[in-house]
Formats: C-alpha cells, sequence, structure tokens
DNA sequence: TTTAATCCCGTTGACGCCCATATTGCCCCA
DNA sequence: TGGGGCAATATGGGCGTCAACGGGATTAAA
C-alpha cells in the first residue's frame, strides 16, 4: 500500500517524543520520502505533513495567481515559510517541537490520520469534534441531493412513481 | 459466485476476534483483495468493509472537486481517515477494535451482512431495528406508488386493479 | 557547562501464527 | 427416512514476534 490511510494515537514520551505509526512509516519509504515537511493547515488546527512534494500541489496552485497580487505572496509565505522538519529517528519517532504544539494544542498524545499522499497530526479530542464535524457536512450535502433528486422528480409526478432500485 | 450475499452472526471470543463468514472470505479471495478496508457508514452505525477499489469510487469524486475547499478536504477526510484495516489472520478472523465498537456499538457478537460489492458489520439488535425500518420504508414507498397509480387508473376506470405480488 | 539531539537497549503489550476442540451441516448408506 | 460419520467452520487458547514506549549513555550544539 502507498497512500496514507487510517489512523492511530500515540503517547509522547518525557523527551518529547512520538511514534510514527509504522504503517505511515512503510508508506513514507515507499514513496521515497528522505524527509518529512509539515504545514500548518489553513483553517483547522493541524499539521499537514508529507514529501516535498506536498509543496508542488501547492506551487502549482500559486503559479496560476497573479504574481503582483498579495494572494500569492501570502500563499507562498505561507507553504514555504510556515513549516517545518520533522526527522525520523531510527527507532521511527519524532519530536514534538512547539511550532507543532502551538498550532494543534497537542500536549500528550498526538493523533495520526491517514489523507491518501499526505497525512495530519492533530490533538486526540479535537480531531474527534472535528470529525463529527465533517460527518455532519456530508450528511447534510448527501440528504440535499436526495432531496434534491426527490424534487426532481415530483415534476414528473406521478408518471413514474419511485422505483425501488 | 463472486458477490457478498446473505448474512451470519458471529461471536466474539475473550481476545476480542471474530470469524468472518466462511462464504464472505471465499468472495474475498476470488475478488483478489489483500486486505479489507473498513469505512464508517454516515448515517447508520455500521461499517461498510470492502478491498482498497472501495475507496477508487470516492476518489474519483473527490477528483471532480476543487481540491483547495472544504468539501474536497471533508471527504478525504472521511474515506482516507476515518477508515481501518481489518486484517484477516490465518483462520479467517479478524480483531474488533474500539474503532468499529465505537460507530456500530458492537459488544458481544458481531452480525455481517452481504451487500453485493462489499458487506456490512453490525451490533446485531441494531441490525434487526434498522431491517424493520427499512421494510417500512420500503413498504411506504410500494403503497405511495400503488395508489398514485391506482389514481392515474382510475381515469381508466376499474379495468385493471391493483396487481397482487 | 548546559541543553538538546541521537543512538542504543530493555520492557511491555498487542497482534499474528499455530494448533486443539467443538459445533454445524452435509452426504452417504442402510 | 433416519442415522452415522465425515468435512468444513466456528471458537478457544498457547506462544512468538514486533511495534510502541521508556530511559540510559554518548555526541553535538549553544
Amino acid at each position: 500500500m502507498d497512500r496514507f490511510l487510517s489512523s492511530a494515537i500515540n503517547r509522547i514520551d518525557s523527551k518529547g517524543r512520538v511514534s510514527v505509526p509504522a504503517h505511515f512509516r512503510a508508506v513514507v519509504q515507499k514513496r521515497g520520502f528522505t524527509e518529512l515537511y509539515a504545514l500548518r493547515a489553513l483553517d483547522i488546527p493541524a499539521m499537514d505533513v508529507g514529501g516535498l512534494d506536498l509543496l508542488d500541489r501547492y506551487e502549482e496552485r500559486i503559479a496560476q495567481e497573479d504574481p503582483f497580487l498579495q494572494t500569492a505572496d501570502d500563499m507562498s509565505f505561507f507553504i514555504h515559510g510556515d513549516g517545518a522538519f520533522l526527522k525520523l529517528d531510527q527507532d521511527g519517532r519524532i519530536t514534538v517541537t512547539d511550532f507543532l504544539r502551538e498550532h494543534t494544542g497537542i500536549t500528550t498524545d498526538v493523533a495520526f490520520v491517514g489523507r491518501g499522499l499526505f497525512f495530519q497530526i492533530w490533538e486526540p479530542e479535537r480531531l474527534k469534534t472535528h470529525g463529527q464535524q465533517v460527518r455532519e457536512r456530508l450528511l447534510k450535502l448527501r440528504q440535499a441531493a436526495s432531496s434534491a433528486r426527490a424534487a426532481g422528480q415530483a415534476t414528473n409526478a406521478g408518471v413514474t412513481a419511485g422505483q425501488p432500485e
């Protein structure tokens, strides 16, 4: 498997280290990441962590912006300046710096969340809250879609009553 | 047969393991699933379980979204982060983790329900309740359909009365 | 010298591997 | 048709391995 999937919660030890889940480490190796780069997610208290290819995605986006405008500058500052390298020690652990704690609110435990091409680092309680919010939003999306379909059928009223799929 | 059909209830042992029905295991093998991936269903307390091809459809869908908007993030979070691998041991059992118990309410027994290309995991009592609700909904739908049809046929007065089935 | 980072090793607990037993369902034969 | 026996499956438990975790010791940096 070459994608970051699933999630796990690990404890920070007295030296401020935490194990990256073995499964994630395998993906890191498979993808050939020589170093991990972490940047602060924009609207949530989480870090996005991945290889340097994480930047590619954002840089593409920046390239689309007018370089004379503030937006491009802001974005560049964000991804180039507001990131940090996470070094894996030989037991597969990283040290949780204040840089991480500040933005995530992490204290004693760290939640690792797979996101496909990268993974995220969360404070476990906040992650839980966020997860619930995500589910609610997706559920709304789903209901909106199905009621829209129902409304569509209503215009065909009575011609074809609901066919049980 | 290469689809997940029928259902079964198995007991969790003292080590937290439960046998996946032999029939399902055969399908798993036939479909070439090397690992099982479980997602928390959105609006019901069940897990959707299948191969990694479960993700393909979702990822196609995500690709349609603007990757910088919240919806894409939510969708990725849901399928990549809110899932878990279920490893079959060589006796065809999986271990029931807290991740599964939390969402499903499973305690001592597990209900396996075939759903064609994937299968579901339920707490048996909840499955029973859910089954009844589903039947009621379908029944209502059917009745609504037949009464609508009857209304339409009323203009053709009494020629063909509702067909019993 | 102090602080922090890195290496190395031991412990612990969870998980996978293996084998034993019980239970179920099926087939064959009387 | 009913019973016996076989095979497949579900279930229980012992044991080894590995990942997470804790901490000592050494090295590098401030």
